[in-house]
DNA sequence: ATATCTTGTTAAAATACAATTAAAATAATA
DNA sequence: TATTATTTTAATTGTATTTTAACAAGATAT
């Protein structure tokens, strides 16, 4: 019998949020906060704090409100935060290199051990002392060095292919950055980060603050 | 009186991805394609599909279905893209160079005009064509040339400061890749693309993955 | 002590999603 | 051509999820 109950995704995705408004509050040297107080800073609501994390624990007290480092370690723990990963990037065109690249990962604990590439230009390279192989020798690589996460930078035709070998290699998370579905083993988790998408739906909305615009002024 | 109900979030974010499926079909000569047909390819219902479109307008007919191609033009049109627009990237670093570099951005329309970076060894160079000016120069270049979207991929401690600058200037659209919320007027659109969030968020579902089966195993 | 806070939790409201239906238009078929 | 199958639109209803509000009980502060 499980009794813990399935948390939601709408819960899950504030929580790195959290996770970062308390941090700058330790690095202000702000020893307690309510949910209240944070409410403001962060524009939600009490009561939506409170019930986030109450999903998790109760890690505050009544009349004192939450100690910041105190629940800042323990939504650490929650995310899994306080442990090392090891990604690999499979693909290592623009998006690929510009993650390898990026020094801030590894001071978080997201640790990038090797490149995945089929173009022989890049092949034998290292970038940030990574280096890249060849797609032949991903298999090897990974059966015989722990990864945890995939990095899927690479062409919509090839991803799909690429993911479900992955996964049967024991790769348990895909952060699919390819502009396609992968349909994976239910024990294996797909963050999809489209990034075309978020910025058509961005359009999508200046365009309807300029029709609203227009729409008013014509009255 | 404005009789356009305002369309929900949860709507808008669905609407590329019934782009990409309609453009799929469209490169494989499929003329026609019913809910219920769509719904199985994108796994989600029949129902949800018509309730979505049927927000801008009736693009089906009973008895046939929805005809891809007219269908696929109205998503466009709808989400704005059927125009060109003008980003510029402010932070020439690793994503913001990726960006630059991304090819695909062009056949959909969105030209990056320019790169604006504090860094003098970046300051002068061209990326892709693409020239690199000094952040001093952005005023300027704001005021004398059309910008649709800002690429905030500069550092948090100054991204909300340049956001708001560029608020100032007319620019009505912020793609922040920074790791920050930004405050703006209500007719500027902030759409975040916080990949670590993203990151931190599948860390999550791979260590509660792992805890159930660890937990299911030992009955 | 007592008044003020503030949490955790329950209850209510709002939102989002799914299913159903009648009516109308089309397609396929006999 | 007439008839039967589809299948959308639009409206409605039902269901589940998510968010907000309310409040009792415990802790703090004076």
């Amino acid at each position: 019998m499980n009794s813990e109950r399935k948390i939601s995704s709408a819960v899950i995705n504030r929580l790195p949020r959290y996770y970062r408004y308390l941090g700058d509050l330790l690095e202000s040297d702000i020893t307690r906060i309510s949910s209240k107080e944070l409410s403001t800073k962060m524009n939600i609501t009490a009561s939506q704090i409170r019930q986030d994390l109450n999903n998790f624990g109760g890690f505050g007290q009544q009349g004192y409100g939450y100690n910041v480092e105190y629940l800042y370690n323990e939504i650490k723990k929650i995310l899994g935060l306080d442990r090392v990963y090891n990604l690999i990037v499979v693909g290592g065109g623009n998006i690929g290199q510009a993650l390898v690249n990026y020094t801030n990962f590894e001071k978080r604990g997201f640790v990038i051990t090797a490149v995945f590439d089929v173009n022989p230009r890049l092949i034998g390279m290292t970038i940030r002392g990574v280096e890249v192989y060849d797609v032949d020798k991903m298999e090897e690589f990974v059966k015989n060095n722990k990864v945890d996460v995939a990095i899927l930078t690479l062409p919509r035709s090839q991803a799909s292919k690429v993911a479900n070998d992955l996964a049967s290699w024991g790769v348990k998370g895909m952060w699919n950055f390819s502009h396609v579905d992968l349909a994976m083993p239910d024990d294996v988790i797909v963050e999809n980060v489209h990034l075309t998408d978020s910025l058509m739906t961005l359009l999508y909305k200046i365009n309807e603050v300029e029709m609203e615009e227009n729409s008013s002024s014509e009255n």
